[in-house]
DNA sequence: ATTCTATATTTTAATCTTAAAGCAGTTTTT
DNA sequence: AAAAACTGCTTTAAGATTAAAATATAGAAT
């Protein structure tokens, strides 16, 4: 109630100070950590989405969706696919148009419910998707070299620890 | 090299299972760590859009231009917004138009170059996000209340490691 | 002063995203 | 079996986002 009320700010990939370091000293200390957390996030993700972008010509959401369809080999259908990528429907049945566009993706109807169409990786999708996996991979380990495994694992306690109360709070 | 390749995910708000949840005994910590974060940022981003969205039928995209607005009382300039928000002039260009036609905030000319509009709340605006930024701040510190403010120390910390040599690795 | 260059902003096209509505096919009730 | 309810998927409308092109103004160089 009597706290310094707040300015919030969400970190892309364009400027320099980001969110965090507009703060003032006022501000409650969960959310100086929730900013900082965004923006180290938003930092990661960026360089993520650049590389696919300028590596490999891909967007995150399409390199998402191969990897939930490379370690299903026999194939997920678009309801699975938005469960496990944790988005609506209408988002996939966009991307999914995309990427068959493409040729890495490939959709045929199921046998017993022909409601639905179950996607999978083309031979071309798998190999590209294998070659990009392993940069993606490389790229995670260099951006988070900075920290020792100790520390790394002391990260994830402590974000485990956190995930599971704020996934309680909802209501 | 010879690391287990990677599929990666990322979270939502629909389903159940999280990134994090798919990840398999193979992969890398530096990437199980990562998709961890991701989960967790995801989580609170969401709450926090979700509250947002139905406590005061506002986007955190506008309601994070206006936290800007707020604690820049003399006005800021589009550029001054794109620079701050870390987004693009094009995306501020949209956002300033509909927290304009809501009446939250005003822009006039600049008199001395005739280029700049001077962007400000209003002060139903002004209003408005005192409002708001209030429960906003209540929302992350519930969020973050599964952790101790010792705990808390030692996540920004660690965060502010990452974020530090994250930083530096893009080129 | 004119031309060149740089800055501020908007517009456009593309992608991603959601929520809600609609359609088609399946399953359950009666 | 007919009706009702449910499930899988797509479409639509709205918003956010970027990059790149287009405008308009300012400042610098000649």
């Amino acid at each position: 109630m009597g706290r310094n009320h707040v300015k919030l700010t969400v970190a892309g990939k364009a400027g320099q100070a980001d969110a965090e370091t507009r703060l003032t000293d006022g501000d409650h200390q969960a959310l100086r950590l929730w900013l900082r957390m965004l923006a180290c996030t938003n930092l990661i993700e960026g360089a993520v989405r650049e590389r696919l972008k300028t590596e490999f010509a891909i967007t995150l959401p399409r390199f998402d969706l191969m990897a939930q369809l490379q370690r299903s080999p026999a194939g997920l259908s678009m309801s699975e696919l938005s469960q496990r990528l944790m988005v609506t429907g209408g988002n996939v049945t966009g991307i999914v148009a995309a990427l068959e566009a493409e040729g890495l993706i490939a959709r045929e109807p199921d046998a017993a419910d022909r409601r639905v169409s179950r996607v999978r990786l083309t031979e071309a999708g798998r190999t590209s998707f294998e070659r990009m996996a392993e940069a993606h991979e490389d790229w995670i380990i260099d951006l988070y070299a900075g920290l020792s495994a100790e520390e790394q694992a002391d990260l994830s306690k402590l974000l485990g620890r956190l995930k599971a109360h704020a996934s309680n709070v909802r209501n």
